[in-house]
RNA sequence: CGCGGGAUGGAGCAGUUGGUAGCUCGUUGGGCUCAUAACCCAAAGGUCACAGGUUCGAGUCCUGUUCCCGCUACCA
């Protein structure tokens, strides 16, 4: 029997998840596993929650609580919200726990011992109140391109520019605003350069990924890899396996998907399996299920990790998804710009195959994808409540009517019969070619084609009109039968709805071998009342949805005002300078010619400005305020022998002067009157 | 800047190895009335982002350009 060890990706234990983390992950892995499980096939599902890493710290010290606490509060709230979805885990379980630390540590031994690390120290900022090393985004800082007195270590908000921490100037650590100071440390890194041929191989004898992940890996390829660290200076994780490693930890991308391994032993241990045969047997299939920001580690460092142990197999496929949008906008954790599976569960109760239908329809597998709740209205009404809904209650209220519930025989077949039979036949194999091939957008249109057949079928046969009983009875035998199936072959996707049709046919579920057979039900056999499987959505609910939003983006400009005018108290004086300080800034009127935004900055305007000698470049990081159209013609003041700086790529010469309101928005320095371009300013 | 992905009728998406451009929703007209005013049939609607090129023939291959997303923030 064919094995699989299917995984879904490690969520991270700081906050509830969305629709998604549903529509990008959860729900194509389930809908394969169910499939596959259909077909008979020994299948391993596993997830869980990655429990390690610096956020985790960070919240627990916003919330006062200890790490531990968090993870173990989102452990629970996530494992319910995928339970209550019908995500058919084999095992949901955690980083934090024991065996998985002591794995981990194992495998980190062999690669040690193996020789693989390289092993080096380097000088990191340390915050000596909070006694941790600094990651990047931990350490903020003046910009020293902007002057933006908040950049974060990586990236100045402002004005866009990439920085390194040791750019910054007053750095300060955002953990506990002490001044960090530069210490050595030592961290073991995973030599990817020199594995690189290795990693090609084995990534390029997947051409069969889908586009999007086999161009990622390609890309990184193609840059060229680097050593990466595979531990962490950090207090909460697993403890390096080392002699004198205090206060260190393996990198969470190390032990994450090591979880995969560890859980599956557990899942195995309880079950009386060997879980060897999930991930040492060449036979087995390994399946990763991922968003698309996790590409490189599941397909390049993580294969790494196994390919210098030496003794598992690699992912079989990684059918990573795009993201999905929401309303137009991307989905936010911190912004709350997300529908919340449990809050989903509170206010739609029992809709749940409502919300995985309409997020596998519209699954973000080639591209990102949109989810608005107009067009879950539309396809629920349409989809799910008119054409699937009603051909199966249409069937069973028809035989109700004529037959008081029991299933009549099968009489002499007419054309139209043998046809839609053969149809019906027919259907199975393609839904299920459909999602081995990981396209599951494509296997649920054939699973309302088929519900379309059903409906046909009755529109052409008109039960309703026929006299002969008999005719009658073949053709809701026929329509029943059609109805069995499609409860089989929506089952991965409508696990809900399948047990209920199931149950009104009065019929113990079956296996996919049985879907397209046209005796699934016999004649004289008893059916059970009908009942709907979905019902409309009102107008009012999703405008209810609607409107949440819309006071949660209210909510978040408010709380953003308010952050800045905090910010925002008038800034003390600087010290006294002399008038040679002064003298030394060369400041100008010139009138800008040409505007444009830079390209791939949502913060940069580039002028062409005549300073009455020459055209000069200036970059701005103005686009927030102001479009380029409106800037052209002005006049405006600007520094004039501001050391030239490059930004995205283009370089700068000089300054723009801005007076800053209190609000954060900029007001251009004009003179009152039109003066000459180059005239000087004191 | 660079690299990867995307751009297809009003909306959301398919288009596998180049050979008459499809699906769902929406719109319009018709039919039916068993069914949750659901269902069935038909029609209108696309110079396949833009400009070149290869080819007997290109949505599909090549080159350039534009815009969106990602590689870079919590995050699938």
């Amino acid at each position: 029997m064919q094995k699989y060890t299917v995984t879904a990706a490690l969520i991270y234990a700081n906050g509830p998840i969305h629709i998604g983390h549903l529509a990008g992950c959860y729900i194509p892995a389930d809908i394969y596993v169910r499939y596959l499980r259909s077909t008979g096939a020994d299948v391993a599902f596993i997830s869980g929650t990655d429990e390690h890493g610096v956020p985790i710290t960070v919240k627990a010290k916003k919330e006062g609580k200890t790490p531990q606490q968090v993870v173990d509060f989102y452990y629970e709230q996530i494992k319910k919200s995928f339970y209550d979805f019908g995500i058919s885990f084999d095992i949901y379980s955690r980083t934090s726990n024991q065996a998985h630390h002591q794995l981990s540590q194992n495998i980190f031994t062999t690669l040690y011992d193996k020789g693989y690390f390289d092993e080096e120290t380097s000088e990191q900022y340390y915050d000596e109140v909070a006694q941790q090393f600094l990651a990047d985004r931990y350490i903020a800082g003046e910009c020293p391109v902007c002057g933006n007195p908040n950049a974060y270590g990586d990236q100045c908000e402002r004005c866009g520019s990439t920085l390194s921490p040791t750019e910054l100037k007053n750095p300060h650590s955002t953990l506990s605003g002490s001044k960090p100071v530069m210490k050595p440390t030592k961290n073991w890194y995973l030599p990817l350069d020199r594995m690189q041929p290795d990693i090609e191989k084995y990534v390029n004898s997947h051409k069969e990924w889908k586009t999007n992940v086999f161009g990622q890996c390609q890309s990184w390829l193609k840059e060229g890899l680097k050593p990466r660290a595979m531990t962490r200076d950090l207090d909460w994780g697993i403890k390096v396996p080392l002699p004198d490693t205090d206060g260190k930890v393996l990198y969470v991308w190390f032990d994450a998907p090591i979880g995969y391994i560890t859980f599956t032993k557990e899942w195995a241990d309880q079950n009386g399996k060997n879980w060897e045969d999930y991930w040492k047997n060449k036979d087995t299939k390994l399946v990763h299920f991922i968003g698309k920001d996790n590409i490189v580690f599941h397909c390049i460092i993580f294969p790494a990790m196994l390919m210098a142990e030496g003794s598992y197999i690699l992912a079989d496929n990684v059918p990573a998804n795009e993201f999905m949008n929401l309303e137009g906008d991307k989905i936010s954790t911190s912004r709350n710009w997300a529908v919340w599976l449990h809050e989903y569960l509170e206010e739609f109760p029992e809709k749940q195959d409502e919300l995985r239908y309409v997020l596998s329809a519209n699954a973000p597998e080639t591209k990102d994808s949109e989810f608005t709740w107009k067009d879950y209205q539309t396809r629920v009404n349409s989809e799910l409540v008119g054409v699937f809904g009603n051909f199966v209650n249409r069937a069973l209220v028809l035989t109700h009517k004529n037959f008081n519930g029991v299933v009549p025989a099968k009489g002499e077949l007419r054309e139209v019969d043998t046809k839609v039979l053969e149809e019906l036949m027919a259907f199975p194999k393609a839904i299920g070619e459909a999602i081995s091939n990981y396209k599951f957008r494509e296997a649920l249109n054939l699973i309302m084609d088929l519900a379309r057949l059903g409906n046909k079928y009755l529109a052409e046969t008109e039960p309703w009109k026929e006299k002969d009983p008999e005719r009658v009875g073949s053709i809701m035998n026929i329509a029943l039968q059609i109805s069995a199936s499609l409860a089989i072959v929506s089952e991965p996707f409508l696990p809900f709805t399948a047990a209920k049709i199931f149950e009104m046919l009065n019929l113990d579920p079956q296996q996919w071998d049985s879907a397209g057979r046209v005796d699934l039900l016999a004649a004289g056999h008893k059916l059970n009342p009908a009942q709907l499987l979905f019902t409309k959505i009102e107008d009012s609910v999703v405008e209810k949805q609607v409107q949440k939003l819309l006071d949660t983006k209210k909510m978040n400009e408010l709380e953003n005002k308010k952050k800045e005018d905090e910010n925002k108290s008038v800034p003390e004086l600087k010290a006294t300078i002399q008038y040679d300080d002064f003298a030394k800034l060369d400041i100008r009127v010139g009138t800008i010619l040409e505007a444009e935004k830079v390209a791939k900055s949502d913060k940069l305007l580039k002028f062409l400005i005549d300073d009455g000698i020459q055209k000069r470049t200036i970059l701005s990081g103005i686009a927030k305020y102001f479009t380029p159209e409106e800037m052209i013609g002005k006049q405006v003041t600007f520094l004039a022998n501001l050391a030239p700086r490059k930004m995205m790529g283009v370089e700068s010469n000089g300054m723009i002067l801005m007076a800053e309101d209190r609000d954060g928005s900029l007001a251009l320095l004009q003179p009152h009157k039109a003066v000459w371009n180059g005239g000087p300013v004191s």
